[in-house]
DNA sequence: TCTCGTGATGTCAGTCAGTGACATCACGAT
DNA sequence: ATCGTGATGTCACTGACTGACATCACGAGA
């Protein structure tokens, strides 16, 4: 038998969001989350930074995944073109079977100051992978830094639309309505 | 002789400044910036709700004063004209003899991730008030989140140049361009 | 099979942010 | 002269987070 269960970081995961979602952030501890993972306060903080982060674990996977997406873009894509290539490609990620978790999720920070916070600084170097990969593709650097803050916008208004619109709706599908929405107010 | 000199809010802003620029925000305590403010750390946080807040004691004066401008403008005026209007009027607050607290404010918090977070969140929460105040004008929602996401986002940016450039520059100039070159870049 | 290094964890002591309850005291009003 | 009030001090406490060190299952190699 080993002394340990693998998987400690997940079950942590696991353990906060129901933690979060049942008691509210701030009525759960550390020590909360932990025992519900079966492991120690202080293994929670070697799998994650702080308190916030544990929450947003994923997000480096989905930013790497986009920011691919976007440099993958064909050469003759415009840099509106490749972010948009970019953004519907968090469809991979975010498919029909972590839509619930993702809705929970989102709920636990929309109800939290704190982890808004982290979620904005978080949205924020999206912006910033975008405007980097946009100008190492060429685009002049206040056309790429537009571009990418047009992008992340449509990404998080599309993503709120998505967790709240019917769960048959694949986020692609949101996203691609968003920017033509976006092109209709711009016209 | 009084038991306590008055100022105490503003005395605790200065040491705090002083002290997250001499050695970095994560090596001041709240208790260093209490005895250098003459108080105790009870006292700081009866003053700010926490660490942070310290540095953004200012932010709601200046959304307060946008709005108005904002509010204030003519019926006749677009949305967009609108939102220029209140961001220029940034300028009433932001003068010359604001600009040297300003330059040391802002390397303070292009340090501190922490401070980034609470800079971030601020920032949203005026996005959010000038959309409400677009709203109230008439403007359509999504014409009204996006010219207030627009307005922001020149703030942000002129602020940054502001206190990068020459010191007789005043913002509300620097405003001005950066909506030129916005309205280039869209043309 | 024995030994040994390694990695993930536990334990413990400590610092510091932030809060609640209660005491103090200068000052202005009555 | 007294009293209420507001800003502060004091104290005890919870909880986030860290550093140092101990533990122990497991796999590699002798």
């Amino acid at each position: 038998m080993a002394r340990w269960e693998p998987g400690a970081a997940g079950r942590l995961r696991e353990a906060a969001m129901e933690l979060y979602a049942e008691r509210g952030y701030d009525s759960t501890t550390v020590a909360d989350i932990a025992d519900r993972a079966g492991v120690t306060a202080r293994t929670f903080f070697r799998h994650f930074a702080d308190k916030r982060e544990v929450l947003f674990a994923g997000s480096e996977e989905l930013l790497n995944h986009m920011v691919a997406a976007l440099t993958a873009a064909p050469a003759s894509a415009t840099p509106m073109e490749a972010v948009t290539a970019a953004v519907v490609s968090a469809g991979d990620i975010f498919d029909a079977s972590r839509r619930d978790f993702s809705r929970r999720r989102y709920a636990v920070i929309a109800a939290t100051p704190e982890l808004q916070e982290r979620e904005l600084i978080k949205m924020a170097s999206m912006t910033a992978a975008f405007t980097e990969a946009l100008r190492n593709r060429g685009a002049a650097p206040d056309v790429a830094a537009l571009a990418a803050e047009t992008g992340i916008a449509v990404f998080r208004v599309s993503f709120e639309r998505w967790v709240a619109g019917p769960a048959d709706v694949p986020i692609a599908d949101v996203i691609r309505s968003t920017l033509a929405t976006l092109a209709g107010l711009t016209a």
